[in-house]
DNA sequence: CAATCGTGGAG
DNA sequence: TCTCCAAGATT
């Protein structure tokens, strides 16, 4: 606690101890980075400055808003919760009613209630996980229920009940800027003296990763049509599994030639030329649509333009105000 | 339990 | 340029 009433950053959400800022936070901050989330965290609550003005938006604004900070899902949760909490009356203070609403699981959940509530609940995160498992030497299946108790019970031990909100953020803090994934800075450590992990000279060894499955590789070309300043863009569908419901320009992928068929490809080549009415691409022999669904990685043909999203031509500044993915609303703010 | 959801920075 | 993964939740 010493170490951290020194060295915590000065960042925007421990500026306060409004519970619905600090949950708006808590949010951003799910699987990223404080750095990301900064100026993303000023401006939507700049926007919407309490429970109530996020409860009255439309989800479509709220999604603009959020563009380009990705995981589009907490956008829609925040939404929703936030006409739950209205409707509830008082904001929830305790894990249990925290985690009845969507998108609080059990991290979040004992983060605004020890923050902003004084509730003496511990916080696991992945820099929790990495503090505790290296100073405690757990070297086990982090990622199996048994392991992640552990792992509570030892970060439940570290709580001052004076303090649960500091407590647990010196923990976080300590993972964020000294107990790094790699390259740790172990010699400015203010408990390396009691570091199993760094007695063992194995730091970077904790916590044991996990195996991971290589990503599917995507060459996809994104085409920026204009006329007039317009700009050519098309809706995904509410159903898609990626990126439901945003606006992006036509996008084709580039190795959809190693996704066709022997037959398709020997018969209509890739003669295709964009159609800008459906942003998608019509072939100039068949007529037929290129849709690109990204879902399985898969590219699909498709005969009819019924099942087109809809589009539109829209004017630089009208794009800040539509939900987008970061590829379109970074790329096309910056070069207009 | 394991897969999935976006994006960007560090090493 | 490439790998790793971040203040997780949900299904």
């Amino acid at each position: 606690m010493r170490w951290y009433d020194r060295e915590r950053r000065d960042l925007p959400w421990r500026r306060t101890r409004d519970p619905y800022a600090i949950w708006v936070s808590e949010v951003m901050l799910q699987q990223t980075r404080v750095e990301t989330v900064e100026p993303y965290y000023r401006r939507f609550l700049e926007r919407y400055p309490d429970v109530s003005s996020l409860a009255t938006a439309s989800v479509e604004e709220v999604l603009a808003v959020w563009s380009g900070l990705g995981y589009y899902r907490r956008a829609r949760q925040l939404h929703k919760a936030a006409a739950q909490i209205q409707l509830g009356g008082d904001f929830p203070k305790t894990m249990e009613e925290l985690q009845k609403l969507p998108g609080i699981g059990p991290y979040t959940a004992a983060a605004i209630s020890s923050i902003a509530f004084d509730v003496p609940v511990a916080v696991l995160d992945g820099n929790v996980e990495r503090v505790i498992s290296r100073q405690q030497t757990l070297d086990g299946p982090l990622r199996s229920a048994a392991g992640k108790r552990a792992l509570l019970a030892a970060a439940q031990t570290w709580i001052d009940p004076k303090r649960p909100g500091d407590s647990n953020q010196a923990l976080m803090e300590l993972g964020a800027t000294l107990c790094s994934p790699r390259a740790p800075r172990c010699p400015s450590c203010p408990v390396a003296s009691t570091c199993g992990a760094l007695a063992r000279g194995q730091v970077e060894r904790f916590p044991q990763r996990d195996g991971r499955k290589a990503p599917v590789r995507m060459r996809l070309a994104a085409v920026v049509v204009k006329r007039r300043r317009r700009v050519l863009l098309f809706r995904r569908s509410e159903e898609s599994d990626l990126l439901a419901g945003l606006w992006e320009p036509p996008v084709v992928s580039l190795d959809a030639d190693e996704e066709m068929s022997a037959d398709l490809r020997r018969r209509y080549g890739g003669r295709w030329h964009l159609d800008e009415s459906y942003g998608a691409f019509r072939h100039a022999v068949t007529n037929k649509l290129l849709e690109v669904d990204v879902r399985g990685g898969r590219v699909r043909f498709t005969g009819t333009i019924a099942d087109r999203t809809e589009a539109g031509w829209f004017l630089p500044e009208e794009i800040d105000e539509l939900p987008t993915s970061g590829l379109v609303s970074k790329a096309l703010r910056s070069r207009g």
